[in-house]
DNA sequence: CGAGGTACCTGACAGC
DNA sequence: TGCTGTCAGGTACCTC
């Protein structure tokens, strides 16, 4: 899935493209995205007539606030990709109605379309179907349990090196690279940017967090803010299936200096980037920049 | 609490 | 060509 800048980027594209627009219609043929209310037909219901009043992201939730105090979450997932434009429907499968970028062959997954009151709409591709669609009335979101005990957010001015080892303390021990991809001990880092941070901070994947040193962990502080905000400014990564709002690619990719770069050299030191799996994941890493010990 | 496996799903690609 | 195995942006849940 897109991790942290990638839903930035779908949030900016959404909120220049969607915002203000009613909800006039739904449709899906894969209705088990939609977890709350799980009967499609309610949904169906409770969205209709519906006006998108702000979308904001938290983690890799995107929220749009709607008009009623509903709130439509939207969790992309692994392959999941938010778009705005116009199909059409043929033989059972929506095809976009004009040449461009919405014709990308990542973008034909469409399970869920939004139709939206200028005619517009607003398709949810997602071709493993791991997404997640929820609505709620905004106060229940806010204070479910599983949305208060989402990490803290990287780039917010609020998070401090001080909060930073708050964060990475709520962990005893662990691996660093797992640490850092729980969504409840910081927002929003996901395989690929952990890979990129723990190469720009110079710290082996495996490394225990007990062990780090507090020259690492300010190393971290720093790689992780600025490794997400570039990954903000160049609008994300799209060697994935992941695709802007108007199905244009994101420009991260050439900044990438460890994620599937196996057996490349690192561009610090020449050594070969190596691969590793642990915790069902694969973690890239230069092993002479990043040493264990 | 941590680690590992499973589950949710499907497509791309490598190797035989 | 076609089969099989591996891998893929996430995260919840279960067991040891």
């Amino acid at each position: 899935m897109p991790e942290l800048p990638e839903v930035e980027t779908t949030v900016k594209g959404l909120n220049s493209k969607v915002l203000k627009r009613t909800f006039v219609d739904v449709w899906s043929d894969w209705p088990k995205l939609i977890k709350k209310p799980k009967d499609f037909g309610q949904f169906k219901k409770d969205l209709k007539n519906k006006k998108i009043i702000k979308i904001w992201r938290r983690a890799k939730n995107i929220i749009f606030n709607l008009s009623g105090n509903y709130s439509l979450l939207v969790h992309q997932k692994m392959t999941g990709h938010l778009l705005v434009g116009e199909w059409e429907q043929k033989d059972g499968k929506w095809l976009p109605q004009k040449q461009g970028p919405l014709n990308d062959p990542y973008n034909r997954f469409l399970h869920l379309i939004f139709f939206l009151d200028n005619g517009n709409m607003m398709a949810l591709s997602d071709a493993r179907k791991f997404a997640k669609v929820e609505l709620w009335k905004t106060n229940d979101l806010l204070g479910s349990e599983d949305f208060k005990k989402i990490g803290p957010e990287p780039l917010e001015k609020s998070f401090t090196f001080i909060k930073f080892k708050e964060a990475l303390g709520k962990k005893k021990s662990g691996r660093i690279k797992q640490v850092l991809m729980n969504p409840e001990v910081i927002a929003g880092i996901g395989n690929i940017y952990s890979s990129e941070i723990l190469w720009q901070a110079k710290v082996h994947p495996e490394k225990s967090i007990a062990k780090l040193s507090e020259e690492e962990l300010e190393l971290l502080y720093q790689a992780t803010k600025k490794v997400l905000a570039l990954g903000v400014k160049l609008g994300g990564e799209s060697f994935s299936d992941y695709r802007k709002p108007d199905g244009s690619k994101g420009d991260f990719d050439a900044e990438r200096k460890a994620y599937k770069r196996e057996g490349q050299k690192c561009s610090r030191c020449g050594t070969k980037i190596k691969r590793i799996k642990f915790g069902g994941r694969s973690a890239f890493f230069c092993p002479s920049c990043q040493p264990f010990d």
